[in-house]
DNA sequence: CAGAATCGAAACGGTTGCGTTCCGGAATGC
DNA sequence: GCATTCCGGAACGCAACCGTTTCGATTCTG
């Protein structure tokens, strides 16, 4: 196995300001929230980030580089998995963290944004996938640990399963905007389980 | 009652051209779908449905008015409520209706721009709620014909059963991006049956 | 036929934002 | 000290598009 430490290249001259760095990826995130994949500009950028355009220019050849950046930023986000023993306990569990990062989060407040953009970019589509392939990787060891208890058939749909837990709380978040409560994570959660232990 | 026919009021020269009336709202609707809510633009409209712009800034003062216009019509679409005689065929037409509408029509395939610009835009995520809400409104009747002929107890949750029917289709269709074909509208189907049922 | 309102096309000034260039100042290695 | 690289700020040419105006041709009413 290579050495995959690269040495830090002392290069001369000023450093790149690592505060900059941060700056412009946070208002970079934060304009692709409000603004859109369309309305992100190099200007808009830079005036929240405090930067001057030249500094976004020398880390990002053109408008496009920073939007994938900061989307792939966005997506390098993870979230913990719960193991609280019981299987309603962690899907129950799951639910909520699931909308709290819908609606509290960055990569969460970005979603609308993101599945309208992958709707014309191919390639961001192709990421944003297997990012949320990623997630439900993680999600899915919930289940199977419900499974070597005994508390679900070996033969599971998994991705159904998960389908029904989430797609709820995105379309509700986003698409219906209706009021979401923990009654309702409850109703949902003991509708899936009614609907797969039987 | 009084008369709601109004007199086709005769004015003199030249009459508004239909043919530019549709061509107008066909194109407006194709570019808000390719091109989201901020990529539209009245330049590029005209050139879809080729006609000036001074035509379509005689009908809509501004850029916005053909916006809502254009949504506005997307949202008045219908579809039929379909009456197979059990619940469970009904359902499946549902599933395989809505699955339909959002790949098919323009309507569908707006959604994910509409719910991207109603992030950003409160008169139109109202416009668009109530939208769904009446959607939602014909889809209950099956349900409610499912209660009467005892298939269903009379207490389910009409929201939480389509939204477990329907969000799915939608997260699978524009977020996650992965197949969907009619062996899992068939097991979708099952599963939230067996969930409400018991 | 006369008057009126429409049509598509073209041009206009104004704004926005891209991507580039130049500036004076600051931070680093040699 | 000196070369090098970065910093923020300002200006530039360029393109797109908004909303308006003007044009000659077209299609109605009376």
């Amino acid at each position: 196995m290579p050495d995959i430490q690269v040495a830090p290249e002392r290069r001369p001259g000023r450093p790149r300001s690592v505060v900059a760095d941060e700056a412009i990826l946070d208002a970079a995130t934060d304009a692709f929230i409000e603004l859109g994949w369309d309305g992100l500009t190099i200007e808009g950028v830079a005036a929240r980030a405090g930067v001057g355009k030249t500094t976004i220019y020398r880390r990002y050849p053109s408008r496009l580089d920073l939007l994938l950046a900061a989307a792939e930023r966005l997506v390098q986000q993870k979230g913990p998995v719960p193991d609280t023993g019981t299987l309603r306990g962690d899907v129950l569990a799951l639910v909520r963290a699931y909308f709290d990062m819908l609606m509290s989060t960055r990569a969460g407040r970005a979603t609308p944004a993101m599945v309208a953009a992958t709707s014309r970019n191919p390639e961001l589509a192709i990421a944003y996938r297997s990012f949320i392939a990623e997630r439900r990787r993680e999600s899915a060891m919930t289940l199977d640990r419900a499974i070597s208890r005994g508390e679900l058939p070996a033969d599971v749909d998994h991705h159904l399963v998960l389908d029904l837990l989430v797609a709820p709380l995105f379309y509700r978040a986003f698409v219906s905007r209706e009021p979401l409560d923990d009654e309702y994570f409850a109703d949902l959660v003991d509708s899936v389980l009614r609907a797969v232990r039987s």
